[in-house]
DNA sequence: CACTTGTGTTTACATCGTATACATAGGATG
DNA sequence: CATCCTATGTATACGATGTAAACACAAGTG
């Protein structure tokens, strides 16, 4: 298990990275497809080095600590984002329809960023403590590119800074509680046919909560995009407005 | 430390809890209270038992496992959200002004947990983590309340299943989102003066990011209450709507 | 070649959640 | 009163975790 079977002898170490050496990205990579695998709680130093075929303190030279190791997973979130986006931070100039552009823009970020996080459910969790624990000014750059890009966005449709500021913050605090509420199992068993016992309604007190009772399905079900869109616009006009 | 002094020699495990027997009760506020002095993190069994003058395995009783404490965190949370909020279900009858009722009353939920909140900023992690985690059948008693309180007021506002139910997202998304930006430390150093320095944005890469520079003092302000309502009434009005 | 520097290993320790077995206290029952 | 039952807290132990410290060694540089 420790070497291949018919390979050159004479390497011991150099090897051992399963594919060459070691790096923060593949570090970190190799951490949120183990978050997606097994769920946050599975991620450990130690079974993180195996997945890596290295030993759990080989990965402090690439994260300080492991809270610094969640933010590095913030991080690789957001550069996904950044990549998904496209490197422009504006939409490009050409196109200027009824709706303001500067709308679009922000409903194509917030539609990747769910994206994202439909992709990798396990780790929407960071986002709502990790990242929002972290000062502003220390959080990871690619976060930090991503605050600009949305600020920008917001002044130059002419919000002053303080308006600004008030759609920034409505924008995140949407965005986050919505792919929060969004993306946890609200399904007990996921397997089973019957909607009533899925949701494991049987279990619930029935006198009392009879509204919850008769709504549950149809809280089973997913917004989607289009409820998240739907609110970004209400919010936007708000916050942009006064 | 392990007696006072001069009290009757004869009990010995009678005294152990400083006041008395154990109770979930007792176990959940010392918890809450640990928390919301050293943080989340400060959290251990074995501490809060000695917060108890207890032996962490004596806590066993009263919770399932630490998780299933954490669970009874966040069901304490809403404990003192009926409390504050009274005991009737809905606005009570004989009041019927301009805005609909429902609209003020689920006004009147949000601004009380936000208020918890921000008595315990410390625990809010939990609800966007923990609660949202537990299948909405296995949520504790005191939450399933809430949720029943919100869904019968949107449905007597006269919302069908379907909107009633987009319209509980958006509440609780909104909600829980809103606090969660809100009430983390965007502060590096409460203590600096200079509020550039405070923020911590002297280490910031002022190049780049220049929108971001220029609007970080307004960014560390709240919202407050205020934009909170003002969110919620954007929300409930387009969900309602459509 | 010697030497530095960067990278992964080894060992060790405090702390954590918790399984298991036990002790004892308080109340019920005779 | 004595006795038994049950509820409650203790004692002990085990495996896993984060990480400090010292080390081994590879690769590049003079």
């Amino acid at each position: 298990m420790e070497n291949g079977s018919g390979a050159d002898p004479r390497r011991r170490a150099s090897d051992r990275g399963r594919y060459g050496r070691l790096s923060r990205e593949r570090v970190l990579a190799a951490a949120l497809e183990l978050v997606d695998r097994d769920g946050l709680s599975a991620l450990s130093m130690r079974r993180l080095g195996a997945e890596l075929g290295v030993e759990a303190m080989a990965l402090y030279r690439y994260a300080a600590s492991k809270d610094a190791l969640l933010d590095g997973l913030v991080e690789a979130l957001y550069l996904e984002l950044e990549e998904r986006l496209g490197a422009e931070p504006g939409p490009g100039p050409g196109l200027e329809p009824g709706a303001p552009a500067w709308h679009a823009e922000l409903h194509r970020i917030a539609r990747a960023m769910y994206d994202i996080c439909l992709a990798h459910p396990q780790a929407v969790p960071l986002l709502a403590t990790r990242m929002l624990a972290v000062p502003l000014a220390r959080r990871p750059l690619a976060v930090l590119r991503d605050h600009e890009r949305v600020l920008a966005l917001l002044r130059e449709a002419g919000l002053d800074e303080a308006r600004a500021s008030a759609a920034f913050r409505a924008f995140t605090a949407w965005l986050l509680g919505y792919v929060s509420v969004e993306l946890q199992p609200m399904v007990d068993n996921p397997d089973e046919e019957e909607p009533a016992f899925r949701l494991g309604l049987h279990r619930m007190p029935s006198q009392e909560l009879p509204r919850l009772r008769e709504t549950a399905a149809a809280l089973a079900e997913r917004g989607g995009p289009e409820a998240l869109a739907a609110g970004l616009d209400a919010l936007l006009d708000r916050f942009a407005r006064d």
